[in-house]
DNA sequence: AGAGGTGGTG
DNA sequence: CATGCACCACCTCT
């Protein structure tokens, strides 16, 4: 790869004065593609501090001290929509520039999302040390970023040629993306996710509310079950034990550890004379003992503490006083995200004992709107499967599960169909789940308590009655294994490594690509159709000048928080925003959003 | 520190 | 022959 600069002299200056800011503003002015980075003492946009911005040419690094020049000298540079900004990981200067700066990164080109759209399937790894590495052969010393953190006294020259490095070599990076995404038809799905990345910056920026003692309450309660359930449990079992343990303060000790896997097997194995191999739900659910029941009931609660208790309180930013979770745009190598710290897409679903969703309220004098796709996946195939009965399902809005039951056992389709036939509807909607990840008979019998031989006979019914669902599914199957890739309809792709002929998994391996090339068009074609979704409603809120913002999203569903007076208008818009987002590819079946206007987090 | 088990979401 | 997709957090044990 020809690098436009020398490594070992780079070309950079250094500006921390007004007059030379201008000059290089000016210069910078000149350029169609400009590179952006910034060093900051820390990753939280609300406490942490710029200290440089670097901004590139091709030959030439600018690399700005952000504490001695005003940034608004920048700002018509770096929120021209005519430029192209090539930014590593653009989602944290976006929201560095916005909070400090007021600046509006727009246009942009993130290489960090480019690699992963490039390799899904193949590469986990996308940091700019390994990006750069791969592209041009040169090996950045990443040692240097961390001496920025917390960083009060001034920069040196070794830090500064770090900066300067970090955006001079973006411009390589990005060339040789650029031809890569053209030559394997993914620029479609660049620009889409690169739309996406000011919508995620300010999704993070704007976060969400919690109620604390609401949810402090919540844990309590379920923290005298688990342990009125924990005594009990041992208890019970404490006969079992020979050593009698005194606990420091007179009462007796534990006789063993309720979250140990090892210990709980040996009171099964050994001491009950039950044989489990796993201490697993599924497997103690079958166990007829009253310790098993014990066991289960501690297991809810305690899951429930360690996972959504106080640990998820201590995340409200002392600034915002709010909770902003890290989106990772394409955390699924299907294109969906992934959500951590905390993970705000696995919070319990509403229940009697853990009303967790309800503890999320918008702000004073806003509304929640909370809109998902409903029977997206299913929708997704009937369009890719082009079935008219199906589609014809969907435009009478039914129940998808019902007329899919009405379809395969020869039944008239009704409002009550669930009411009169239960078990029919039960048995269709399993094997409507299932074939989107690639079920067998074995998992469906499981499912709906028959063997594994009646499962068959429902599954062989089933696409005897979808004939183009098994060809579909089949042709998907094929082809992710003979192309080593599956593709969504918008063209997203996900890679598969190919297993040696030799490999003694050789057989599972393909049949596990199989599911995944059945499964990634379906599920990447519901990430795709949010992914439009939030674009579009990012641009709407400004085009109608909404007071509101876009919070959450799971999957298929979309949180804003909008003012009281709007909200309602709102729903209606957010409702045919994500309508739209699915038709961008969706052609022959209609898709739904249902929006919901609430105090809480619910749909 | 990392793996494995378990279990929460779509 | 065997066969459920995609994540992340917390726990224990090595």
């Amino acid at each position: 790869m020809n690098l436009e600069f020398d490594p070992t002299k780079l070309p950079y200056k250094f500006v921390d004065s007004p007059s030379d800011a201008k000059s290089a503003f000016e210069d910078l002015l000149k350029e169609e593609v400009i590179s952006v980075d910034t060093e900051c003492t820390g990753l939280d946009p609300y406490n942490s501090k710029i200290l440089l911005i670097q901004i590139g040419k091709k030959d030439m690094a600018y690399v700005f001290d952000a504490r001695k020049i005003d940034c608004d000298t920048l700002k018509p540079l770096l929120e021209d929509p005519k430029k192209l900004k090539v930014l590593q990981n653009a989602k944290f200067d976006y929201e560095m520039l916005k909070a400090h700066c007021g600046i509006t990164l727009n246009n942009i080109f993130d290489s960090m999302l480019a690699e992963r759209i490039l390799t899904c399937g193949l590469e986990r790894s996308n940091s700019l040390a390994a990006i750069a590495e791969k592209h041009t052969g040169l090996s950045l010393d990443k040692d240097i970023r961390k001496t920025f953190e917390g960083l009060i006294t001034q920069v040196n020259e070794q830090q500064v040629r770090y900066a300067a490095l970090d955006v001079l070599i973006l411009f390589p990076v990005f060339k040789r993306q650029w031809e890569l995404l053209q030559k394997e038809d993914l620029v479609k799905v660049a620009k889409l996710e690169f739309g996406v990345v000011r919508v995620v910056g300010e999704m993070e920026l704007k976060g969400l509310c919690i109620n604390s003692s609401k949810w402090r309450k919540i844990i309590r309660e379920l923290e005298k079950k688990r342990d009125e359930t924990a005594s009990k449990i041992q208890e019970t079992i404490r006969p079992l034990y020979k050593v009698q343990q005194m606990g420091l303060f007179g009462g007796s000790a534990d006789v063993l550890n309720l979250n140990s896997q090892p210990q709980l097997l040996d009171l099964f194995n050994n001491k009950l004379n039950i044989d489990i191999g796993s201490t697993g739900d599924s497997v103690l659910e079958t166990v007829k003992h009253p310790v098993a029941d014990l066991i289960r009931e501690y297991r809810g609660h305690e899951k429930l503490i360690s996972a959504f208790g106080e640990s998820i309180l201590e995340k409200v930013n002392k600034k915002t006083g709010r909770i902003h979770p890290d989106f990772q745009q394409i955390g699924a190598d299907t294109g969906r995200f992934s959500c951590s710290n905390p993970n705000f897409q696995q919070i319990p679903r509403e229940s009697e004992v853990a009303p967790f969703r309800s503890c999320f309220v918008p702000a004073e004098g806003y509304k929640y709107v909370v809109a998902d796709y409903s029977s997206m996946e299913m929708r997704i195939v009937a369009d890719l499967t082009g079935d008219e009965r199906l589609i014809k399902a969907f435009e009478k809005d039914w129940d998808v599960h019902s007329a899919t039951a009405a379809l395969m056992f020869n039944k008239e389709y009704s409002s009550d169909f669930k009411k009169k036939y239960p078990d029919l509807r039960q048995t269709s909607k399993n094997i409507n789940f299932g074939l989107v990840y690639g079920m067998g008979p074995g998992r469906l019998g499981m499912m709906i308590g028959v063997d594994a031989a009646t499962a068959k006979g429902y599954m062989d019914k089933y696409f005897e009655t979808f004939k183009n669902v098994k060809i579909w599914l089949d042709s998907a199957s094929k082809l992710a294994v003979r192309n080593g890739y599956s593709m969504t309809p918008i063209g997203r792709k996900r890679w598969y490594l190919m297993p040696d002929k030799s490999d003694p998994n050789y057989d599972k391996i393909i049949a596990s690509i199989e599911r995944q090339g059945k499964n990634h068009p379906i599920q990447g074609a519901n990430a795709d159709a949010t992914k439009y979704s939030l674009v579009f409603l990012f641009d709407r809120l400004k085009k109608e000048g909404v007071d509101g913002a876009i919070t959450h999203t799971v999957h298929d569903e979309i949180v804003c928080e909008v003012r009281e007076d709007q909200a309602n208008d709102w729903a209606k818009i957010q409702q045919e925003e994500m309508e739209r987002g699915a038709r961008v590819f969706m052609k022959h079946c209609p898709p739904k959003a249902q929006a919901v206007v609430g105090d809480v987090w619910e749909h």
